[in-house]
RNA sequence: GGCGGGGUAGCUCAGUUGGUUAGAGCGCGGGACUCAUAAGCCCGAGGUCAGUGGUUCGAUCCCACUUCCCGCUACCA
């Protein structure tokens, strides 16, 4: 069985400083990454930043600085968000690296040689911010300035000789990739969408530009850059020691088994990026998933509307686990989420404080104060307590087919109401008035222990600080969890001392 | 215009391969308890499951039409 597992998340275009949308992309991808290896997989989970094309170049001389200078400040900015998200990714790729170019010029000299790109020309309304071209229809004019219908940014009028990827080609056979993996293009209803895009015809696809030099050369026409997107697209396996193929990153996690990406640009994934690599005679990826977008108030976040939730401003006032907790249990994963910061205090208050913080807390005092911090015996397990524990034995199937469905929403669902059992388990076992019957309460407070476990394990891939601060009051870190032992119900060994911990999530007072 | 997704409690969303009283969390009202971050537990209020018509013994779920929202895509001018 290949227990090895590659996620990626899209590489972040650094015009600007990361927002909420990058974040999400980033988390997500982070609690699959994490759920796996805590499967025991061997994770390969890679994020970076895309660097080259018109507008960066534009930007950067727009602040008087090299492209690469500017660059290096604000990729810098994404790579600090790795560690403001704590993300556990193994590789931060940057298209400006050598390792890179390297791949995407051979990727290209394989194409070029197998006749998938030729030379042509190109003429056309060309839009910088969209990199991309317009047809004559496709414009429009207000106040003397040409712009794009669909996008709304301004095209200038562009003619210039331009290699050409042969897309239409390949139509059939990525409508063949397509029914022959029925989940290679998830969620279902963007599913569809791609594939009525390719059935309804494929252009050839122009990926090279004379126009500006900020980007991969052409290996053999030094006055030629390589499309943005065939350039992005690379890194994925670029990473992976790209062009040899011999290496073990590439023998041992390519194909990836999931691209985590924005819906925004699902085309270029479920489209140009399998036609490259069938066109290159490599493998293609396993599954693209287009996540919906992070809404605010129900309108995309913009300067204008002043309702923007800046993801490192959040992490300061709230914390990172708060955040990450609840992007993953209340947006409605596939579909487009709104965010608030009321929505996200009252999660926190109810869920994280409320319901699971204060669980550990009445646990761990009650056994502080009756059981000297020591674990209890299992005397006996009565109806109530399998009752329970065993939940977590009978779910486990399902739990790891909704990870790897990608049913986020159901994993979070299982948590939440594991937590309010537990909660209402201690409640009901009323361990205060069992202390003429020792053994009963041992036995209450070990399962009580034991689910205090089971939950956190589960939180681990979605707020792994604060489960491995709750798990350390068994002593078990990072490396010794598996999520297997979820469906161990005698983990726990009696007598062995157990650790007081801080009071996990504060509560937030919303009076503003 | 075509294709697709959606409109379920005040809010955020589940769900039903058609079948007795439609679910969860939050919010709201009441109660009993005390181990705990005045947390937790119990009870309750609250929904013509967008509208109309049809199929069916029976539809929130299937079909048709209407309406509103969103996405993809086209075309006219």
């Amino acid at each position: 069985m290949n227990k090895n597992y590659y996620i990626t998340t899209p590489i972040y275009y650094p015009s600007a400083k990361p927002h909420m949308g990058h974040a999400y992309s980033s988390i997500v991808a982070d609690f699959f990454a994490r759920f796996k290896k805590m499967e025991g997989y061997n994770v390969f989970f890679l994020t970076g930043t895309d660097e080259h094309g018109q507008k960066i170049q534009r930007a950067a001389e727009k602040n008087n600085k090299k492209p690469l200078d500017f660059c290096n400040e604000i990729s810098k900015t994404f790579l600090d968000l790795t560690k403001t998200l704590n993300l556990s990714n193994n590789d931060f790729i940057r298209t400006t690296e050598k390792r890179h170019h390297n791949s995407v010029q051979k990727l290209w000299s394989i194409l070029e040689s197998k006749g998938e790109i030729y030379l042509s020309k190109y003429s056309g309304w060309y839009s910088v911010s969209d990199e991309a071209f317009y047809l004559e229809d496709e414009i429009e004019e207000k106040n003397g300035i040409k712009l794009a219908k669909q996008s709304g940014s301004q095209v200038e009028w562009l003619e210039e000789e331009s290699y050409f990827f042969k897309l239409s080609k390949w139509e059939n056979k990525l409508l063949e990739l397509y029914n022959n993996n029925e989940n290679f293009i998830l969620p279902k209803s963007r599913r569809n969408e791609v594939v009525s895009f390719v059935k309804s015809g494929l252009k050839d696809l122009s990926v090279s530009r004379k126009s500006f030099s900020w980007g991969v050369q052409v290996p053999t026409n030094k006055e030629h850059i390589i499309y943005v997107w065939l350039d992005a697209l690379t890194n994925y396996i670029s990473a992976l020691n790209y062009p040899n193929t011999d290496d073990n990153l590439y023998r041992n996690y390519w194909p990836a088994d999931l691209h985590m990406i924005g819906k925004d640009i699902l085309r270029f994934h479920a489209v140009y990026w399998p036609a490259f690599l069938l066109a290159a005679d490599l493998p293609t990826p396993k599954r693209v998933y287009g996540h919906g977008w992070i809404l605010s108030g129900d309108e995309k976040m913009s300067k204008s509307k002043g309702n923007i939730l800046d993801p490192i401003e959040i992490v300061n006032e709230y914390g990172l686990d708060p955040l990450r907790y609840y992007l993953l249990k209340e947006v409605s994963f596939g579909n487009d989420g709104n965010i608030s910061k009321d929505k996200l205090i009252s999660c926190i208050n109810s869920d994280l404080a409320n319901n699971f913080g204060n669980l550990c807390q009445r646990v761990l005092s009650f056994t502080e104060k009756n059981l000297s911090l020591k674990i209890p015996e299992n005397y006996y397990f009565n109806k109530d307590d399998l009752n329970i524990l065993n939940n977590f034995t009978n779910n486990y199937e399902n739990l790891i087919q909704n990870i790897n469905n990608q049913n986020i929403n159901a994993y979070m669902n299982f948590i939440v109401e594991n937590m309010f059992l537990a909660n209402k388990y201690f409640n009901d076992q009323e361990p205060w008035k069992k202390k003429n019957d020792i053994k009963r309460l041992h036995t209450i407070i070990y399962t009580s222990l034991e689910l205090i476990r089971k939950i956190s394990i589960l939180l681990y891939p979605v707020i792994p600080n604060s489960s491995l601060k709750a798990l350390h009051i068994f002593n078990l870190d990072e490396k010794n969890i598996n999520v297997d032992s979820i469906k161990d119900n005698e983990f726990l060994k009696p007598n062995l001392s157990i650790n007081k911990i801080k009071i996990l999530f504060n509560k937030i007072n919303n009076d503003d």
